[in-house]
RNA sequence: GCCCAAGUGGCGGAAUAGGUAGACGCACAGGACUUAAAAUCCUGCGAGAUUUAAACCUCGUGCCGGUUCAAGUCCGGCCUUGGGCACCA
């Protein structure tokens, strides 16, 4: 069969018929099935994205056939930097190289029949998506969820623009590798961090895998403590620090502040080595996070003269430190270091011969450093604490601390706020104008979206400002609030920000009055299931989960969490077990492979390939085992009898069974293999019948869907497989009548019987001592005990 | 360092609730068809001992131990490889 002309054919009856349409408070039960929307970068689909489109496809038109309304969209996540340099470099505006690129992309995809609703496709970068996209924006402002802050950032010096913790991890550019440095820059913040605990909480009403809770609760990163209030001698002034392990509170003999402190400048007078401090500010300043966190190990430092803190259990004198160990942005800045139970802090110590007091009891850590015990054990030189254990400690360290009021308990999260603004041109303007008289105020809602000019110039600047700080005419703007004269925010959006809400623009994606109805928001609830990538599943979805939680705490969406099952898919790896690049020379391009073997061979080979959560390496060989597996159901055509009826009822229910299990608990691979078996055991059939074939073909319909609906067409089995009913089974019709089983002597096989169904016990024991073998292992032996696993196993156990 | 996941033939991988390990596919070998090749079909394919052959036997799911009539699967302790976090107090 020619599969480019079938392929065309029944790829442009779906769309003509529209059969993948979902629709909006329809009578069905609704089922919402997402598939992370894909940059649409220039270099074209990637196997990758035919993996975990295929897979969900599969599951969306098994789901459709079982009668459900199904939503199964795709759209372009199309702003951000991968764009703006493609653009730069092809000298071409962003708008028109997203423009092509969706093209080619959206051209691939359809190639590969995916059963995509693209009557509500769109992109992020459309003004009436990011119309609301900045709406919403706005709400945030409105609820004091976003403002600006001095911050010191992540700079990248090459691309001009500042990044996100995560988008510079390892001290480099995530998108061009350059040294990350630090930069001063007043930033558009959200108040992600408020949002800490409920995004612990929420995962409780999710399904997601364990896996990936645990990744998003790490980054989270709760912390149970306490702040304690360390007194500064002769002086009213208290620093306050946070620990984990108040309990060794008497041995704290120093505290550390982060070299950025406030409460530095508050002491300027009394610090006598002042200029030491400055000194140190600007050392530490100077490196940038990674080398601060990683590179550093070692502990530099500078006491503070002239200033002595007071232990407030016991009053003893403790020395202040700054040191780039401590951390502004964590905690209060400033620690208690016990240096006999904290390898830091026993670190610090041991270079500048401070002294180390044991307060517990306990195992040593390190052979290296005699005294350091950072486990637990029984607490000495600790007044009311000793003799107690460390959880114990902590509590009574605990309610010390609040009788006395120098201290309470509280929690940390390593959760930080969002830094929103980018210095970019390609992202959403961040929608306020900025007033002398009245200072920020919000564009009003029916001037929305503020437009991206269209000009030539989108390169950024030197300063650091963004591309569209140099377009007076866009810049300036009148107050919306007193009519002067104003000037626009010029930041833009990171590009997280249109894919954290983009699920729900799905569900009513036309609508220009509402970022979606009410009714559809509704109707169409969560994500039933949302499938993306292993490195989405921290960032994305914590940003999504924060967005839907707080659109959701303003009365605008129904649910509090905004999807239900988050599953992961492996790579697509080349031949040579590498992540396939252009430079590796092991990049396979799908639209060669369709070209070659066919859409559904590609499909069928993608979901062979192995587990769908780990990575695979891609295998032309093994492509041609599922071109040969389609052929042959194509050549089971040849064979049709006239009679009704499943010529073998057993084996076409059990895979009936074992393909819709399969298809819902993400084994696709073994979908295929049950399907090969299918076909194998038709092979040895002189003629099988219709009702088979049928069935067969509606199976493997998910999977090889043009290949299916031809063949289905060509012998007139009956309806559209796509407008089907996906077959029932019969739980009593899986297990064959006559089954044979092993037989076990002390646990070692020893032979086989066959035997009826659940036929009864001491028939089969009977059965099993007279196998040949059976007799020779059970000769001059006594029989214990015999086991019978019914339908399953026989075992003997003698002595 | 901490957290997570995974180790099964030559290869990708099966084994849903502890019950005949290696399904299914690839590769390979032999055979059939063919003038020949391709395609297709048939047979074999974890390791080893013994045997003309078969039957049969021993070992075998990273390593060591345990629980059990029975362990790839459960428990304890390691090793290795991926992934995430990381001076977070």
């Amino acid at each position: 069969m020619e599969n480019s002309k079938i392929e065309k054919k029944w790829q442009d009856i779906w769309e003509k018929e529209g059969v993948f349409h979902a629709i909006n408070g329809s009578e069905k039960e609704k089922y919402y099935i997402l598939v992370e929307f894909p940059y649409p970068s220039g270099q074209g689909l990637h196997v990758g994205h035919v993996r975990s489109y295929t897979a969900l496809d599969a599951y969306a038109r098994c789901m459709r056939m079982k009668g459900y309304n199904v939503l199964f969209p795709m759209g372009w996540d199309a702003f951000g930097a991968p764009a703006e340099q493609y653009a730069i470099k092809n000298h071409i505006h962003p708008k028109m190289a997203v423009k092509d690129n969706i093209k080619t992309f959206k051209n691939q995809i359809k190639s590969l029949g995916i059963s995509f609703d693209w009557t509500r496709e769109f992109s992020t970068t459309d003004p009436e998506y990011y119309k609301w996209t900045q709406w919403q924006f706005l709400k945030f402002y409105e609820h004091g969820m976003a403002y600006k802050a001095k911050k010191d950032i992540n700079w990248c010096p090459n691309c001009k623009t500042g990044l996100s913790n995560e988008d510079s991890s390892g001290g480099v550019c995530e998108r061009c590798g350059t040294k990350v440095v630090q930069k001063e820059k007043e930033q558009w913040m959200l108040r992600m961090s408020d949002y800490s605990e409920s995004l612990i909480e929420g995962l409780n009403e999710t399904h997601f895998a364990d896996k990936i809770k645990l990744g998003q609760i790490n980054w989270i990163g709760k912390s149970i403590g306490a702040e304690v209030d360390f007194k500064i001698k002769d002086t009213d002034k208290i620093i306050k620090v946070y620990t984990t392990r108040c309990d060794t509170l008497f041995g704290a003999t120093f505290m550390v502040l982060a070299p950025e402190h406030p409460i530095l400048n508050e002491l300027k007078d009394k610090i006598e080595n002042f200029d030491k401090v400055l000194e140190y500010q600007k050392f530490a300043k100077e490196k940038t996070t990674f080398e601060r966190t990683e590179l550093q190990k070692d502990k530099t430092g500078v006491k503070l003269e002239g200033i002595v803190a007071k232990n407030p259990v016991n009053d003893a004198s403790v020395e202040v430190w700054i040191s780039d160990y401590v951390m502004m942005g964590y905690g209060t800045g400033a620690i208690m270091a016990v240096p006999a139970h904290d390898e830091r802090d026993y670190d610090f110590a041991q270079k500048y011969n401070i002294p180390i007091i044991q307060v517990l009891d306990g195992k040593e850590d390190n052979p290296e450093k005699p005294g350091l015990i950072t486990g637990d054990g029984i607490h000495l030189n600790s007044g009311f604490l000793d003799g107690l254990n460390k959880e114990d400690a902590i509590q009574k360290m605990l309610e010390f601390l609040e009788k006395n009021h120098i201290g309470c308990k509280k929690v940390n999260y390593r959760l930080q706020d969002w830094v929103f603004s980018r210095q970019r041109f390609w992202g959403e303007p961040i929608p306020l104008v900025y007033c002398e008289k009245c200072g920020w105020v919000p564009v009003p809602e029916n001037e929305l979206p503020v437009l991206l000019p269209d000009v030539a110039e989108y390169e950024p600047t030197d300063d650091g400002e963004s591309p569209l700080a140099k377009i007076s005419d866009w810049v300036n703007t009148t107050c919306p609030k007193c009519g002067g004269k104003a000037r626009r925010e010029t930041d833009t959006m990171p590009n997280w920000a249109g894919s954290s809400w983009y699920f729900l623009r799905y569900m009513d994606p036309h609508n220009d009055t509402a970022f979606a109805s009410p009714e559809a928001l509704k109707y169409w609830g969560k994500v039933d299931w949302y499938n993306g990538g292993m490195e989405h599943t921290t960032r994305h979805l914590l940003y999504a989960r924060f967005w839907n939680q707080f659109l959701h705490n303003i009365g605008l969406v129904p649910n509090s969490e905004p999807i239900d099952i988050r599953v992961s898919h492996g790579m697509i790896l080349g031949a040579n077990n590498e992540k396939m690049s252009k430079s590796k020379g092991n990049v396979v391009n799908p639209d060669d492979i369709v070209k070659e073997y066919g859409a559904d061979t590609l499909r069928c080979y993608e979901m062979f390939i192995g587990d769908y959560e780990k990575d695979a390496a891609w295998s032309t060989e093994s492509l041609k085992g599922c071109k040969r597996f389609l052929d042959k159901v194509e050549r089971l055509g040849e064979k049709l009898n006239d009679k009704s009826g499943y010529t073998d009822e057993t084996i076409i229910h059990k895979t009936i069974k074992k393909v819709t299990y399969d298809l819902q608990n993400m084994k696709y691979n073994t979908v295929v293999s049950s399907l090969m078996i299918l076909v194998g055991f038709f092979e040895k059939c002189e003629s099988i019948t219709k009702e088979d074939y049928r069935t067969l073909l509606i199976l493997l319909n998910p999977i090889a869907p043009h290949i299916t609906e031809e063949l289905n067409e060509k012998y007139s089995l009956g309806e559209m497989l796509c407008k089907s009913k996906w077959p029932c089974y019969d739980e009593e019709k899986t297990i064959d009548n006559n089954i044979t089983i092993g037989v076990q002597v002390n646990g070692k096989l020893r032979g086989s019987v066959e035997i009826v169904k659940d036929e009864d016990k001491e028939s089969v024991i009977e059965k099993a001592k007279k196998c040949e073998n059976v007799i020779k292992h059970l000769e001059g032996k006594e029989i214990i005990k015999t086991i019978v696993v019914p339908n399953k196993i026989v075992n003997i156990v003698v002595k």
